[in-house]
RNA sequence: GGGCGCAUAGCUCAGUGGGAGAGCGCUCGCCUUACAAGCGAGAGGUCGUAGGUUCGAAACCUACUGUGCCCA
C-alpha cells in the first residue's frame, strides 16, 4: 500500500479546485488500497452490478460516460451503505467489430483473411488486441469508475470460453440449438447471417416495378421492388377466392427471362387489395415467399451468391451484382414489353445491417439456432411476477412486447473471430456436440464446424460466466443475482433479454439481476441526436480536460430522468463546474472558520434557529436523497443535492453562521460543529457523484482516511424543530424584502445604512436580528438618525416596520411601482380565493383543509391589500 | 401499416387534481471581509388546439395537429 499524495490539510487547502492536478493521483491511492476489491467471503450483504461490456475496439464515448456515471454512483454509495460492492469490468469480443477492423488492416496491406487463413488470423486479432484493445479501460480510470480491476473479464477468455462450450452443449442436449436451413439476415458486406437484432429497418427511395409474366389471357401481372429476384421465381401466387385469377390457379406461365414455366397458386396470405393482388414467389430470397414456397412445396433455387451477385440462374445476368442487375433484368423485361407499370421513387421500408450499413439480402443458408420458446417464456414471467423489476416501470411493456414474440435466434456468424461451434462432423454424416471437458472426435474426416457464435451469445453469459461459471464459485454464491442491471433502453433487445434467457437456464431458476434500471441516450444541447454526419458529436474526454472529471459526471447525473433522453450541452457541464466550485470555497470558508467534525453537535438547547433549521433541512436531503435513489431517479436527487448546498447552505446558514462565529465563544464553537457536520453530511451525500472534488475537501475537513470507505449519512431521527423552520422562513422573508427595497431604492448592496426595526420582537425573530443587520447592511441607528423611508413587511407573527436613514431624498416613483406590484398580486389571489369560496359547490365538496387554507390565504391577501393601499395613500407626491 | 411516447419560460426540461418551477440565456445593480467560475434584485408562460369529466384541470378522458422512437 503505497500513498503517493499527502493528505491535505485545511490550512493549504489552494484557492480553487484544480481537477486535472489530482484525480489521477485520488483514483490510484483508491485502487492501492482495494476499496474496489470486493470479498467474496465477508459476511456484509453484497451489492453487485457487473458492467454493460463495452465493445473491445471502443473509446469512451459520451454514451458510456453517461452510464458509468449512472453505475458508479449506485455502486459508491452502497459501499458507503457498509455492501460489500463489486462492480465487475471488462470488454466483449465484438465479433463483427473486430472483423472490420482487422479486414481493413488486411486490405490496406494488400491481403485478406481468406489469404492469411483461419489460424493466421485470429492470431493477428489476438496481436491487435494487445496493442490496441481495451483503450476504454484507462479511459474508465479518468472518469474514476470503483470497478473491481482484479476481476476484470473478456469474453474471450479461457474462462468465460469454457462458459459459451459448457452453455452450447446443455442447449443443444436439450434440443434447444438445432441446425437448420432457414432464410436468414444476410449480409453481403460481411458474408455471415445475423440475427433479426442486428437488423435495421429504413425507409429508402426505390422503385416499384410491375411486369406481366406469360402471355395473352393466360398472362399475370406482379409488382416487386428486387426485379432481379424474379430469376429467382418458383411460383405466382394469388388469393384463393380472387375472381381475377381464379382461371389461371392450377396453370402455369411463363417467367420471363429463364425459359421456365412456374405455377400459378393460391395462398390465403396474399393481398388480394395490395397491388395486382399477384405476387411473384422468391421462396430463397424473402421471408413471406419463403413461407409460401414451405406451404406449397415449392422448388427454393438460391439464386445470388454469398456476396449478393447473380449466380446459377444460367442467365447473362451470372456474375452482376444484385443492384447491377436490378436495373439489367428490368431492362431486358422492358426490350421484351412486359414492363407494364414503374413507380420511381418508391419509398419502401428495407432491412440494413446494422453494423455494415448495407441492405440485407434474405438467404437461405444452413444456420444454428436458439430454440428460444421455453427461454423466452420464463425470461418474460420473472418480469411477470415480480422476481424482477424494471425501472421505469413503463418500460416493462416494451420488453414483454419483444420477448413474447421472439423468433428463433441465429447464432452462427460465418466469421473467424469468436467462439467456435463446438460441434464436429464426422465421415459417415455424424454429428457430435463436444462438450468443454471431453476430447472431440479424431480420425480422417473429422471436422469441426466452421462457424463462430453470436458475440451476444457470450454476452448473454456475462453476470455469471464473469463469476466463474460453471464451477460453483464463492463469487457466484456471493454476488448472484446481481442487484441491479444498468444499461440503455436501445439495449433491452439485444442484451438484456438474453442474458434474462440465459441466467434463468443455467442458474436454477435464479435471474440475473433484481432490477433492469434502463437510461436514455445521450443527446446535444438542442435534444437531438448525436452523429458523426450531423457533427454535434462531443467526446467526454475533451470535456474532462476542461471541466474536471467531477463536472462532466454531475452534469450527466442532472439529465438522467428514469428511461428518457438527456440532452446535454457544454453549458451544462460548464453550470456543473462552477457548482464544484461554489462546493470548493464554501468549504474553504468553513475550514478557515474552524468547521470541524471532531466536536459533537451540541444538543438542542445550545442552538440557535439557524442551527436547527439547517440540521432540519438536511435529515430532510437525506431521506429525500434515499427515496430518489430507490427509484433511480438520479437527477431528482442531483437536483436535490444541488439546491440544498447552494441555495440553503450557502446562500442563508453560512451567512447566518457568519454572524454567530463573530459572536466568539461557545457560540461560534457551537457553530464550528453545525457548520462542519452539514458540510461532512453534504460531501458524503455529493461523493458518489462528485468523487474527486468530495474526497480532497472531505480528509481535509475531517482527516479520515478517505471519503469513499465513509459511511452513507442516515437521518439524524430527531423530532422537527418546526417553530426554528418558521423563524428562519420570517427570517428570509424580511431580508428579502429589504432587499428589494434596497434595490428599488438604487442603494448598492454593500453601502450600510442606519436603520430602525419595530415590531421585530412579535415576529419571534428577536434572536435573528444581529443576522439581519449583517444579511441587509442595516447599521444601528445612530444619534442623528432621521427615517428618510421605510418599509413594512407582513411576517407570521406581525408586521415588521423598517425605516432607514438613506441620508438624502427616496425614489418616490419607484416605492410607488413597487407598492403598486405588490398590491395586483394581492388582488389577483383575493380575486381567486373569494371566486372559490363564493362557489357553494366548492364549500361543499371540497375537503375540509382545503378550504381552511383558501380562507387564510384570502384573509392573508385582503390584510395585504388594507396595508399596501394605506401605504401608497401615505405616500409623498 | 402496428405499437409506444412527447408537446409547460427564448433554449433544454421537471411538475401529474387545490398557490406555474429549475438550469442556462436575458435585464438592472454590485470587486459586500468563502466564492466576479461570484452576490443581490428583476423581466419572461392564455402549460399544442378543441371538446369532455370535476366544486376545481398544466395534470384525468376523447379527438385533432405537430413531433420522436420501436416494431413490421
Amino acid at each position: 500500500m503505497t500513498d503517493t499524495l499527502p493528505q491535505r490539510r485545511s490550512t493549504d487547502l489552494p484557492a480553487s479546485w484544480n481537477p486535472a492536478e489530482v484525480e489521477s493521483g485520488l483514483y490510484q491511492r483508491w485502487v492501492d488500497r482495494g476499496y474496489f476489491t470486493a470479498d467474496a467471503g465477508s459476511d456484509r450483504p453484497p451489492f453487485c452490478i457487473v458492467i454493460p461490456p463495452p465493445n473491445v475496439t471502443g473509446s469512451l464515448h459520451i454514451g458510456h460516460a453517461f452510464e458509468h456515471s449512472l453505475i458508479d454512483t449506485l455502486v459508491r454509495r452502497a459501499r458507503m451503505q457498509g455492501h460489500e460492492t463489486l462492480w465487475l469490468p471488462g470488454m466483449d469480443h465484438a465479433s463483427i467489430a473486430v472483423h472490420a477492423l482487422v479486414e481493413k488492416q488486411l486490405a490496406a496491406e494488400g491481403t485478406s483473411r481468406r489469404e492469411l487463413g483461419r489460424e493466421a488470423f485470429v492470431d493477428r486479432v489476438w496481436q491487435w488486441k494487445a496493442e490496441h484493445g481495451g483503450r476504454i479501460l484507462a479511459q474508465m480510470r479518468r472518469l474514476g469508475d470503483s470497478v473491481d480491476w482484479t476481476r476484470e473479464r473478456f469474453t474471450m477468455d479461457d474462462g468465460l470460453s469454457e462458459a459459451v462450450r459448457t452453455m452450447f452443449k446443455r442447449l443443444y442436449d436439450e434440443g434447444l440449438i438445432y441446425r437448420a436451413e432457414r432464410l436468414v439476415n444476410w449480409s453481403p458486406v460481411l458474408r455471415s447471417g445475423l440475427s433479426d437484432a442486428e437488423v435495421e429497418h429504413r425507409e429508402v427511395e426505390g422503385e416499384l416495378v410491375s411486369m406481366r409474366y406469360g402471355d395473352g389471357d393466360r398472362s399475370i401481372v406482379v409488382a416487386t421492388t428486387r426485379v432481379e429476384t424474379m430469376l429467382g421465381d418458383t411460383a405466382v401466387a394469388v388469393h384463393p377466392d380472387d375472381e381475377r385469377y381464379r382461371h389461371l390457379i392450377g396453370t402455369d406461365v411463363e417467367l420471363p427471362l429463364t425459359g421456365r414455366r412456374i405455377p400459378v397458386i393460391a395462398d390465403e396470405h396474399v393481398d388480394p387489395e395490395f397491388g395486382t393482388g399477384a405476387v411473384k414467389v422468391t421462396p430463397a430470397h424473402d421471408p413471406n415467399d419463403f413461407e409460401i414456397g414451405q406451404r406449397h412445396s415449392l422448388p427454393m433455387p438460391t439464386i445470388m451468391d454469398e456476396q449478393g451477385r447473380i449466380a446459377g440462374t444460367g442467365t447473362e445476368f451470372d456474375g452482376m451484382d444484385r443492384f447491377e442487375a436490378r436495373v439489367a433484368v428490368r431492362e431486358a423485361l422492358r426490350a421484351q414489353g412486359r414492363i407494364v407499370a414503374e413507380k420511381r421513387p418508391y419509398l419502401h421500408s428495407v432491412g440494413h445491417s446494422e453494423r455494415s450499413k448495407e441492405p440485407i439480402e434474405p438467404r437461405l443458408s444452413l444456420q444454428w439456432f436458439v430454440k428460444v420458446g421455453p427461454l423466452a417464456k420464463a425470461a418474460g414471467d420473472a418480469v411477470r411476477d415480480g422476481r424482477v423489476s424494471v425501472s421505469p416501470p413503463e418500460m416493462a411493456k416494451r420488453y414483454f412486447d419483444w420477448v413474447d414474440n421472439l423468433h428463433d435466434w441465429c447464432i452462427s456468424r460465418q466469421l473467424w473471430w469468436g467462439h467456435r461451434i463446438p460441434v464436429w462432423y464426422g465421415p459417415n454424416g455424424e454429428t457430435v456436440c463436444v462438450g468443454p471437458d471431453e476430447q472431440p472426435p479424431s480420425g480422417p474426416g473429422w471436422r469441426q464446424d466452421e462457424d463462430v457464435l453470436d458475440t451476444w451469445f457470450s454476452s448473454g453469459l456475462w453476470p455469471f460466466s464473469t463469476m466463474g461459471w460453471p464451477e460453483h464459485t464463492v463469487d457466484l454464491a456471493k454476488f448472484y443475482p446481481t442487484s441491479v442491471l444498468v444499461t440503455g433502453y436501445d439495449i433491452l433487445f439485444f442484451w438484456v433479454v438474453r442474458m434474462m434467457m440465459f441466467g434463468l437456464h443455467a442458474m436454477d431458476d435464479q435471474p440475473p439481476f433484481r432490477t433492469i434500471a434502463l437510461h436514455g441516450m445521450v443527446r446535444d444541447q438542442f435534444g437531438k441526436k448525436m452523429s458523426k454526419t450531423v457533427g454535434n458529436v462531443v467526446d467526454p474526454l475533451d470535456w474532462m480536460d476542461r471541466y474536471g472529471t467531477d463536472a462532466v459526471r454531475f452534469t450527466m447525473l442532472r439529465g438522467a430522468n428514469p428511461g428518457t433522453d438527456v440532452p446535454i450541452g457544454e453549458e451544462a457541464v460548464d453550470g456543473s463546474r462552477r457548482f464544484g466550485t461554489k462546493l470548493w470555497n464554501a468549504a474553504r470558508f468553513a475550514l478557515s472558520n474552524g468547521a470541524t467534525v471532531a466536536r459533537p453537535v451540541p444538543d438542542w438547547t445550545e442552538l440557535t434557529d439557524a442551527d436547527l433549521w439547517i440540521l432540519d433541512r438536511v435529515d430532510t436531503l437525506v431521506s429525500e436523497v434515499d427515496g430518489y435513489f430507490e427509484d433511480y431517479e438520479f437527477a431528482k436527487l442531483t437536483e436535490a443535492l444541488y439546491h440544498f448546498t447552494w441555495d440553503e447552505y450557502c446562500d442563508w446558514y453560512l451567512e447566518l453562521a457568519k454572524v454567530q462565529l463573530a459572536e466568539g465563544g461557545e457560540r461560534a464553537d457551537a457553530t464550528r460543529a453545525v457548520v462542519g457536520h452539514v458540510l461532512d453530511v453534504v460531501l458524503r451525500m455529493l461523493h458518489p457523484l462528485m468523487p474527486f472534488i468530495t474526497e480532497e475537501l472531505w480528509t481535509a475537513l475531517t482527516g479520515g482516511e478517505s471519503v469513499v470507505i465513509a459511511p452513507w449519512p442516515s437521518v439524524s431521527g430527531r423530532s422537527v424543530h418546526t417553530l426554528a423552520a418558521q423563524r428562519i422562513s420570517s427570517v428570509q422573508k424580511l431580508v428579502t424584502e429589504v432587499r428589494r427595497f434596497r434595490s428599488d431604492q438604487g442603494l448598492n448592496p454593500g453601502q450600510r445604512v442606519a436603520a430602525k426595526l419595530s415590531g421585530v420582537e412579535g415576529a419571534g425573530i428577536m434572536g435573528q436580528l444581529p443576522a439581519i443587520r449583517s444579511l441587509v447592511r442595516l447599521d444601528e441607528p445612530g444619534d442623528a438618525f432621521t427615517a428618510s423611508a421605510s418599509l413594512e413587511v407582513a411576517l407570521t407573527g406581525g408586521v415588521v416596520l423598517v425605516e432607514v436613514d438613506t441620508s438624502g431624498a427616496i425614489d418616490v416613483a419607484a416605492e410607488r411601482r413597487r407598492l403598486a406590484k405588490d398590491l395586483a398580486v394581492a388582488e389577483k389571489e383575493l380575486a381567486q380565493c373569494r371566486g372559490k369560496l363564493d362557489n357553494p359547490a366548492f364549500l361543499g365538496k371540497a375537503p375540509a383543509e382545503v378550504i381552511d387554507k383558501i380562507t387564510a390565504r384570502r384573509d392573508t391577501a385582503a390584510a395585504e391589500i388594507a396595508r399596501i393601499t394605506a401605504r401608497l395613500d401615505a405616500l409623498p407626491g
